[in-house]
DNA sequence: ATATGTGCTGACCACGTGTGCAGCCACGGC
DNA sequence: GCCGTGGCTGCACACGTGGTCAGCACATAT
């Protein structure tokens, strides 16, 4: 049975004063007496009184919350995104609502109104695509929206995203320049945002290495590893196999390893591998993965100070692109000599 | 610039009523006429109203809001009981406040008073521990809370549990019944509750083979890759190496696994290994991980149904425990013949 | 002594919602 | 016609906090 919590007009009472000096005390106004204000400040302590955020927000028109929209906090890189966000937060007196919307409509709508109710001051929404309910909803609620690596937001929002385009023609040529002329790209859900940019960085250093794009060895996946597992399948039943392969992300570069080893093949001896966003786990896989690294935390970091910044009524500009960087670990060599 | 946003009185002013019959009409009371509680109903949706949780929650003493704390929710364990949180959260109106308190007491203590002003209606704690410092301070707040995977908790909470000792045994007579006798365990911090738990499991299932237990086979990390490999470094160097090796939790084992490969060692070849947690990635390994599953999700469900009931009023069953269940995969084999 | 500050205080209202209570109207029974 | 009753409605207050404003006591300047 919770007890009601001590509030102003308690210790109002206790120390003999009307609430608003209490009120005036705790907010270090220098409207109220030295003396006195020391001594309500310890009585307050002293009665372990906390302020109630809601009768606060309720007159200031400020909840000092925000949302976090995310497709699954499971996911890795989400959790390092969400983390990074909530260091932030947690540092300038932010609390941070976290729903995940999943994939369910009607689980997304739910969201945003219980956002809307709680009147948070701004959103952050990590998803692999905004889906087309969204828009008009998060449009009509006045309040500040930054998005990470997810669709072209200028129309309604600002964002962060990593350097699709540049990080994967990296990747890309690494690949190349370890004499690799077949190689082949698992990528997400055919049109999410991300994937069409990785897939554009992939095929211009193609282009600049005068390699010629094979239509059969663009495959799509969902970002996770089972779906990049049959796309993966799909490219080991080629008659002309690729030695190597960029994956979307390091989930899916799991499921295209899982793949390879059970055909009996193997990492990089016959085919070479590499991955996007530099997992924690990535590193110590069997071989480590080449990857592109995105800084999640510190992405997550950069979301949030950009959505203060918003709060605090400072236009700025609409895009951030953080480069990513290519880690070279074991799972790239060049191609076997008989292909 | 975010509009004032429309409250019950506008609606009222429309609606040529007073307050009163708006929110009346809003909460389906039978004290307002049919034909005109449809109208209201109809403005409010009309005007795109959404009620202030915060004056609501003012009045109700309600806030419809919970607190999860975590260490790190990067740590995909953490992550996926907070997926299972959620998801029972958002399906009956609650939000849920996410707090990383990581290892800083400064900030376990933000967390906890953020919390307190919020007026949380009940808590989950999912952490390795549970810091001096919190006990009294989350014992002061009279609210409900439920500890997930930790400290023995019946002083001050309820908790749901994985069956740590029976989990333990089972994966460690599956190394036994392989033929192994020198099984080395590399645990989480001493005198956490689960490492404590686990490595009892663990010794019992030596006890009933009749193995004596050599203390130089049990040694510490602290649940992530990094320290676990340092660990697997050390049984490496003894004279006498163990055959298999039994993890605290599936990160460790990725550390071990890395550091077997580094020392031109095969899984299971060389050495056989355990994980526990089967996180997501585990099924993907080469080869596939040996582990012991927790069902992090439904344990998730079952923190938020438990703390429901808690806030409903229902004094129930203090402490939840949920058996684990041993995946065989092939990160595990009988010895080599010459050890 | 009066006017003009100066430093502080408390009464009062507002924020948006929920609810007890009194009161209104219409209708039916006597 | 009177009274009771049922169905509905609005007034008023409460929740806890922040801010406005008038006012008070006292000091200083004139």
């Amino acid at each position: 049975m919770p007890s009601k919590p001590t509030s102003i007009k308690e210790i109002a009472k206790i120390a003999g004063v009307s609430h608003s000096s209490v009120s005036r005390a705790l907010r270090n106004s220098p409207l109220v007496n030295r003396d006195k204000a020391d001594r309500i400040r310890r009585i307050a302590e002293e009665c372990g009184y906390r302020p109630s955020a809601a009768a606060r927000s309720l007159v200031t028109r400020r909840s000092q919350t925000i949302g976090v929209v995310v497709t699954s906090i499971a996911d890795p890189f989400v959790a390092g995104v969400v983390s990074g966000i909530e260091d932030i937060a947690n540092e300038r007196g932010f609390s941070v609502f976290l729903a995940n919307s999943g994939v369910d409509p009607a689980r997304e709508i739910r969201v945003v109104h219980a956002f809307e109710e709680r009147r948070v001051d701004g959103i952050i929404v990590t998803a692999s695509r905004v889906g087309a309910l969204y828009v008009p909803l998060l449009e009509q609620m006045q309040v500040p929206i930054v998005l990470l690596n997810n669709q072209h937001p200028s129309q309604f929002a600002h964002s962060v995203m990593i350097a699709n385009v540049e990080a994967s023609r990296e990747a890309t040529r690494h690949l190349v320049s370890l004499g690799h002329r077949r190689i082949a790209y698992i990528g997400d859900r055919l049109g999410f945002q991300s994937d069409t940019e990785r897939l554009e960085g992939f095929r211009s250093a193609l282009d600049e290495a005068g390699i010629p794009l094979d239509p059969a060895l663009v495959v799509h996946g969902d970002g996770k590893p089972e779906a990049a597992r049959e796309a993966m399948a799909q490219l080991l039943a080629l008659q002309n196999q690729p030695t190597a392969v960029f994956c979307y992300n390091d989930l899916s570069a799991l499921g295209a390893f899982r793949q390879i080893a059970d055909a009996g093949l193997r990492v990089p001896h016959d085919i070479s591998l590499v991955g996007f966003d530099d997992l924690y786990i990535s590193q110590y896989l069997e071989p480590p993965l080449t990857t592109v690294r995105q800084p999640m935390r510190q992405m997550g970091n950069l979301a949030m100070t950009t959505l203060l910044r918003l709060i605090a009524g400072e236009g700025l500009c609409q895009d951030i692109k953080v480069p990513g960087e290519l880690i070279v670990r074991r799972s790239t060599a060049p191609p076997k000599e008989n292909s």
